[in-house]
DNA sequence: TACAAAAAAGATATTTTTATCTCTTTAATA
DNA sequence: TATTAAAGAGATAAAAATATCTTTTTTGTA
């Protein structure tokens, strides 16, 4: 369903939601332990959340990511946008040039239908909610 | 949502059940021009889809794939399946390792609703209908 | 039986994705 | 101010997916 880098994003924001929920920024060694990702592959797909503003980092001693205080609306569609983007909501599902709206594959609405449902879901599911349900579960990649 | 040789399965597949319609065989020549896809590469998804039994094929002059009469409930997850796997409707949408029905990720019960939407959809959607909503329409890739 | 047309099989090449490595910049702090 | 811990950036490597090429097998037909 998504790429790699995507699961691993979303994994590594929801660990570093919750240590800013108690002020603590997070880096990359702690990040690839905890969401059972690695490191130097995560730093790199960290940058992509940096730079589209879901997650803030600072340098230096000490530094690492954190969520902002006012940026309490993250959803998992906007990691999703970030690193996949919108192609999973938006391409036909027989990979046709050609379809769209006006021009609609065989299977133009059928996808249409589970499409939005995916959009929608990603849509309503915040990241900090995710968070909070997420505390006990080990992530280890197949 | 599929890989470039499920789609482009999907859309070979369609041709071949509508010339079957009418006692047609196709050859790779003419579903690579009809489907939008590259010979040899197509020429590969084919042999995969006879070692699945959805089609049959048959060599030398005037040979070339064709769906079985009998075989008219062919839909589109057994091409999905063959070409793909069931990973899109098992695998965890987090690419979790332990999430599973008894140790559920946050996003298990949300990303199931979607994946069983997704595969009743394919379920009930025969290649036989398609072929014959789609004959009008262009292959082109992207 | 020889030829030609077709799929099958196997090898190779290219591209994309995933992963790693090295060096640079930043900033806290001893 | 020197050291050190951290992210950022850029280069490289490995693996997987996509694409192509060559040879073999099958089979209809002249």
């Amino acid at each position: 369903m998504f790429s790699k880098s995507c699961e691993y994003a979303i994994r590594s924001v929801i660990i570093v939601c919750q240590n800013s929920k108690q002020g603590l920024k997070t880096n990359v060694k702690e990040i690839s332990e905890r969401a059972g990702v690695p490191e130097p592959y995560i730093a790199k797909v960290m940058q992509i959340l940096v730079k589209a503003h879901l997650v803030q980092s600072s340098k230096g001693p000490g530094g690492g990511f954190f969520i902002d205080a006012n940026n309490t609306e993250l959803k998992l569609i906007d990691v999703v946008n970030a690193v996949d983007g919108d192609s999973l909501f938006t391409a036909c599902g027989l990979g046709l040039k050609e379809c769209s709206e006006k021009n609609p594959c065989p299977l133009h609405d059928k996808f249409k239908d589970i499409r939005n449902n995916l959009k929608k879901m990603l849509m309503t599911t915040s990241i900090h909610d995710l968070s909070e349900k997420l505390v006990a579960f080990t992530y280890t990649s197949k």
